[in-house]
DNA sequence: CCGTTTATGGATCGCCGCTCCAACGGACGT
DNA sequence: ACGTCCGTTGGAGCGGCGATCCATAAACGG
């Protein structure tokens, strides 16, 4: 029989140890398998048979664990990358890689879109940075440049994120969805979006992963016209 | 004295007209003047002098608000675009309207992030499509040169609006926090940060509209390598 | 004039993030 | 062996959110 508390609560203590590693990764378990709109602090008390008090102890706010959560995939993402080969197969491979992360993990995306500046995605910048110095983009152009390469991927992160989202509830896999898409494009009047009209069967086919390199390599190739005559 | 219900409320009826359009000005007034987080419904209730029930009639849901306000925004954009011009400035001129519009109304930017499928947003496809074929890009590569163009400017917008969010709270101006940042960077070892430290003057005195500039002159310049030799 | 439809206001619900505090138990001095 | 701390822990409770529900009031059609 355990005691009681004066506000008539069983208070039995846990013994195995509750730290900040730990509901880092249980709450990347919850975001991985159900999403974002899955991560409550209620769904983390269940989860780790605690209670509010014992995790903000450990964290600061929901915000500090979504940063924290995010940080770790960035970092992991940075030092599994192959950084032989040339600068630009380097940059490709860099993008991509970032690119899977966020596919694997699409609430990553979403949180880095609410904060793009931090300090995981610092080796990120750094690492861009060298590289367009290697493919001697000027100085002066450098900074335009990395900040316009980021943005791409951020643009990118965010419609997985969206993506993902759609097919939380509701659409049974990527292709309903896209197909429910593509429908309604199917049906606009050709005379009005020819465009749009003719792309249906594109939108239907195509792999977001090869889109996002060729958005890449439009952006690579534009830089590499910076480079001083 | 007023009327009772069966609730004990006062039940008196407003003589002019509550409409789904009256919303959402007032949704947007609210998100324009108070960010993001400001529109709730209580606050709405409250601007509008009404109840729950009154706004639910002419509403979906808030998100269905939302994406009317954003879908609004987003026309008048876009009816607003000078098209005279050759291709590739009106495709600046697009791109630029889309980003001063986002720069003005930031929590468009979040939204459209939410939701990058908007029908509002077809005409922006339409428009892109046609001025890439004037452009000379093959057909297989414009449905992939497209959407990097969209995702590029949907990166910034989602930029825009999470400073924008930053700002609203705490921080006085976008000067005090561009120099927050910069602050830190300053402080990072320059051995093991040398791009990013070398870049923090950029960082201070950068325009992001210019930079929003140098990013769609980076994607037009790869554009035109996908001209067919 | 009355029945039907449309519009309205607000009590209420369930869930959220977060605060607050009493209780626990290992570390440690004595 | 035994206090007595103090870093942890669990959970009741708070205020606020989006959304539902329903009694009622005006508008309308015959």
């Amino acid at each position: 029989m355990a005691k009681r508390t004066a506000n008539g609560t069983a208070a039995r203590r846990r013994t195995d140890a509750l730290s900040r590693e730990l509901i880092i990764q249980t709450a990347t378990e919850i975001l991985d398998s159900d999403g974002e709109s899955a991560l409550t602090l209620r769904a983390l008390t269940v989860r780790l048979k605690t209670g509010y008090g014992a995790i903000y102890h450990h964290v600061a706010d929901k915000n500090d664990l979504l940063a924290a959560a995010t940080d770790d995939v960035i970092t992991n993402v940075l030092s599994g990358t192959v950084t032989t080969g040339g600068p630009r197969e380097t940059l490709r491979l860099l993008a991509l890689g970032l690119f899977d992360a966020i596919d694997a993990h699409p609430w990553v995306g979403a949180e880095l879109s609410r904060q793009p500046w931090r300090p995981a995605l610092l080796d990120f910048y750094e690492s861009i940075g060298s590289l367009l110095d290697a493919l001697a983009v000027p100085e002066g152009a450098r900074f335009d440049a990395a900040g316009t390469l980021v943005n791409y991927v951020l643009g990118v992160a965010v419609q997985n994120a969206a993506n993902a989202r759609h097919l939380a509830d509701g659409d049974t896999d990527r292709g309903a969805f896209l197909n429910t898409t593509a429908e309604q494009w199917a049906h606009l009047d050709p005379g009005r979006y020819p465009f749009v009209h003719a792309t249906v069967t594109q939108l239907r086919e195509h792999d977001d992963r090869e889109q996002f390199l060729a958005g890449i390599d439009i952006f690579l190739t534009g830089i590499a016209a910076l480079r001083p005559a």
